[in-house]
DNA sequence: CAGCTGTATTAACATTTGTTATCGTCTTAG
DNA sequence: CTAAGACGATAACAAATGTTAATACAGCTG
């Protein structure tokens, strides 16, 4: 619990100064849990007022349209995930995020984001950083979804998420890249040998 | 020009407030700019190094992909457009952005926005913001195309851009919907009725 | 241990979407 | 004013992707 506040500082050091203090107040707000294998950590339908960082163990993040699940991000170890909108602007979130195996989660709450930025020196900039390096996270994914067919997509995965492949079910990849589980399987098995 | 300039103040004190000292050093990096139709504002392969704001007309942003272009988004009238991650990484950017109108637009350097960061007393308040709003538009974006069909993205690009289906020919629509101009005209003319 | 559930593969078929080509109209540059 | 080019509609065809169903297998659970 203490290596994993611990990470999160760390982490945050990296775009900003934060005092002992500051650091002590701000982390006061920590909550930390954790999870079995397919628990949900939270659900559809009311405001999304944490932010999740994941310590141990993978969280899928999705959404139920038209009865079948959208997949929209995986956070691996030591990254955050949340449902950004509804963080923000405190609207209704339609997101579900789930632990895909076991895992250990700090909960970081909106207080704790109110109080960087009305009391800590840097806490605005903190917010701006945040906020731009998970603008780039969907930038790349709207690229990837209007210049690369789905096996590109599927190659770039790879890449983005080395071990996702290994501990993630295939059919929430597939979901992923917003195709179906039979295509997907069909990319692997007959057009990857073409690459 | 200097209505152009009083427009953006007025969209910025809505985020934050800024004293009329701050707003003189602010606004004395802007350039204002006019633009014939089909002018290139900025072409792909250098750092974009301004925002444009736009106070007349319409701007495409685009990329070219493997010859053909594709189109990421329409700036409309009283709104900014860049490629964000170029202008905050300093990282060449493919992006091509193009006049669809004769327009006036404001070039907001990097500089002022490091004045801004470094100097207003809520300039990292400000970014913070603009770059959660730029945030909600991608989000938009992806979630458009994970859970909508090309139809029900077309009737949505219609609601969001009230007025760019007269102003803006219609195969950059298409590109903008990520299908192909020959789909958009069938699903204008067969499709649209059965809606 | 037995049965159940979730998952991946495969095949057959259906649907969606893209590509190419042609035509008519309109716009624009000279 | 006129010729060239841009644009949109349409048809015919091709390719990509989805759907359904059957099967096999692994892992979990009672």
């Amino acid at each position: 619990m203490n290596e994993a506040y611990d990470k999160i500082r760390s982490i945050f050091q990296k775009y900003i100064d934060i005092s002992d203090e500051e650091w002590q107040k701000f982390s006061s707000y920590f909550i930390y849990e954790e999870y079995n294998k397919k628990d949900i950590i939270r659900d559809e339908g009311s405001i999304c007022t944490y932010l999740y960082f994941v310590d141990k163990g993978i969280l899928r993040k999705y959404y139920i349209d038209d009865g079948d699940e959208k997949t929209f991000h995986f956070a691996m170890e030591n990254t955050f995930t949340t449902d950004y909108e509804s963080y923000l602007h405190r609207s209704i979130s339609y997101f579900v995020i789930q632990a895909l195996e076991a895992s250990s989660i700090v909960k970081i709450p909106m207080e704790a984001l109110e109080y960087a930025y009305s009391s800590m020196e840097h806490g605005q900039k903190l917010g701006r950083l945040l906020a731009e390096d998970y603008l780039f996270i969907f930038s790349k994914k709207i690229k990837a979804i209007y210049t690369k067919t789905p096996l590109e997509r599927f190659l770039s995965f790879k890449i983005d998420f080395p071990d996702a492949f290994e501990r993630v079910p295939q059919h929430y990849i597939a979901s992923y890249l917003n195709i179906s589980s039979v295509h997907l399987s069909r990319l692997i098995h007959n057009d990857m040998q073409k690459v």
